[in-house]
DNA sequence: TGCGGCTATTG
DNA sequence: CACAATAGCCGCAG
């Protein structure tokens, strides 16, 4: 095929249905594409040019993902919004809005069917509605529409990115939001293809561990409904009395349960109940019937029903940026799943995983952001609370309190103190902090190393003056401190992150082997055992890019602890 | 039926 | 039990 695009052209392209348009960004050359040619010609500019395509949104990446391609490049609108414009909140008519600069308290609707509008088939033939607005009827109509809508779709993609590009440029004292702005975009493109490749479960295994907390599967919903009245039995047969009706599902329940043999709590978290195992067998009952409650109901057999596929694996929905302060999230228990099921989390026959986390990833960022010559210095060792100790003249684990503390904004306890002398041994750091729960406290938006935009200004509920106590108002200040404090810190670690995983994801395309979780400072790959010490090499080399790449120019040190193994818990 | 509170799990 | 997240169940208001 004869391609109209020159190497190092960055590319728009916009898919419906078994149909595309690309177009090139420094000219009018322009690709068109159906069912027949799609894969192929994609597969093709990808291979011999290389292209940064320009996508709206990280749908498109998994239109190509599902296709079989695997970009190099890319820079996702949707993605780069977040970043300047902080929240969660995206799409194209809030992008366009924002773009040209038209409001967006009240982006046009696609007006709802009811029972007397009639099915619309035309489509309006302007994108764009006379406020500037982009037409969301006519975005809706893209799926269904013919490829001059696409090319103009393409091109209006083009421009958004050239004005987020001027935008990210003109950030000050942001040098590297373009830099990030390229990271968000590739982690945006790995959460297509975390989507689509899912986790390596070995099921049998996992259903032996479930059993072994709640008992085989159940045959029917009463079978599940009497082996969940045996477990509630096996702690309440610990009470004297008669039971009422008793729920251990009801924290109010299992409180007044605890009070009628003798013990008090304000609440009945484990933490508090731990140190009350030896007061009466029921403590230890419950704690138990806890555990296997949770297994039961949240990480369950159902759950493997749900999440798993027929292929083995362990599948969720991926965000590249949800949330505060930007970090990856998943569903379907990816990010918070019990130590106790990692076991049945397999490599593949003929495979292994390759595992890294970074060490110590908070505070070395904290060195890194506020420009703290002392911290940094301290991230040369190994372990880095070991010279905050020996400066602050405390032991390890106080220093490492300390400085956790004081990320995340705690002001009692046992931290307190150490906190005061972090302050006089690292003011750079302290103040860096400092400054930044001041201005969150005020409600002003932050923005981290990488660009991010924190916002505050938009999440709260706004209260008229005097509406509320001064109690409240000032706990909520606060609150919001803690908040912009630690968004600084875990902000620019999720920028940290990305950049690796980018990296990395970029380094192993060649080899067989790919990342398939990310756990906030951890990644898994899984690898041919073959490409296992070249992966292993990559992600290690990849951390000293990253460094420099997010944080060149500073002294700070970035650490990762790699191993080679053969499931998740075989890690140290 | 939706929402806040409580709980558990992870980084 | 500070910062972040997902996710389940319960009680309660509408």
């Amino acid at each position: 095929m004869i391609l109209p695009f020159t190497q190092g052209d960055t590319i728009a392209i916009a898919v419906a249905d078994g149909v595309g348009a690309a177009l090139a960004a420094d000219g009018d050359a322009t690709l068109e594409l159906d069912a027949t040619q799609m894969s192929a010609a994609l597969a093709e500019i990808e291979q011999t040019l290389s292209p940064r395509w320009i996508w709206w949104s990280t749908d498109t990446a998994r239109f190509l993902v599902a296709d079989g391609l695997r970009p190099a490049r890319c820079w996702d609108l949707d993605a780069v919004h977040r970043l300047l414009v902080g929240g969660w909140r995206g799409g194209a008519g809030r992008i366009w809005a924002h773009r040209r600069g038209l409001d967006t308290s009240e982006l046009p609707q696609v007006a709802a069917p009811d029972l007397f509008s009639q099915p619309v088939d035309d489509d309006p033939a302007e994108a764009l509605r006379p406020d500037g607005h982009l037409d969301p009827a006519w975005i809706d109509g893209l799926w269904r529409s013919d490829v001059g809508h696409l090319r103009t779709w393409a091109a209006l993609a083009l421009d958004v990115h050239h004005w987020q590009v001027d935008e990210l440029e003109r950030l000050p004292e942001r040098p590297a939001a373009s830099g990030t702005a390229r990271s968000e975009s590739a982690a945006a493109l790995l959460c297509a293809e975390l989507e689509a490749d899912g986790l390596p479960i070995d099921v049998a295994e996992a259903e032996r561990i479930i059993a072994s907390f709640i008992g085989p599967r159940p045959r029917d919903g009463a079978d599940e409904a009497r082996l969940a009245a045996e477990r509630d039995h096996l702690v309440l047969q610990h009470l004297p009395g008669p039971l009422g009706d008793l729920d251990l599902r009801n924290p109010a329940g299992v409180k007044s349960l605890l009070r009628r043999v003798g013990i008090e709590v304000p609440d009945t978290r484990a933490w508090r109940l731990e140190r009350l195992r030896g007061e009466h067998e029921i403590v230890d009952a419950l704690l138990t019937w806890r555990k296997a409650e949770r297994i039961s109901t949240t990480f369950g057999y159902r759950w493997l029903d749900q999440h798993v596929g027929p292929d083995g694996r362990l599948r969720g929905q991926w965000s590249p940026s949800d949330g505060a302060a930007g970090r990856m999230t998943a569903t379907a228990g990816l990010h918070n799943m019990p130590a106790e099921l990692r076991p049945a989390i397999v490599a593949e026959p003929g495979h292994v995983f390759v595992r890294a986390d970074l060490g110590q990833i908070e505070p070395r960022i904290l060195a890194a952001v506020s420009n703290d010559d002392a911290l940094a210095a301290a991230t040369w060792d190994d372990d880095m609370y070991a010279p905050v100790a020996a400066r602050l003249g405390v032991t390890r684990d106080v220093a490492k309190v300390a400085v956790l503390g004081a990320m995340y904004g705690q002001t009692t306890g046992h931290g307190a103190v150490a906190l005061r002398g972090l302050e006089s041994a690292y003011p750079t750091a302290m103040a860096h902090l400092e400054a930044a729960a001041r201005q969150a406290e005020r409600g002003d938006d932050l923005r981290t190393r990488g660009g991010r935009l924190v916002r505050m200004s938009s999440n709260e509920p706004d209260a008229e003056p005097g509406d509320e106590p001064e109690r409240a108002a000032r706990s909520r200040a606060a609150a919001r401190g803690r908040y912009g404090r630690n968004a600084m810190v875990q902000g620019a670690a999720a920028e940290f992150f990305k950049t690796w995983a980018a990296i990395v994801r970029a380094r192993c395309a060649p080899i067989d082997a790919h990342i398939v979780l990310c756990l906030h400072d951890e990644l898994l790959l899984h690898s041919l055992t073959d490409c296992a010490d070249v992966a292993a090499q990559i992600v290690t080399d990849g951390v000293q890019e990253a460094s420099h790449r997010w944080a060149g120019g500073t002294e700070v040190r970035f650490v990762a602890d790699t191993s080679v193994i053969a499931r998740w818990s075989d890690a140290k």
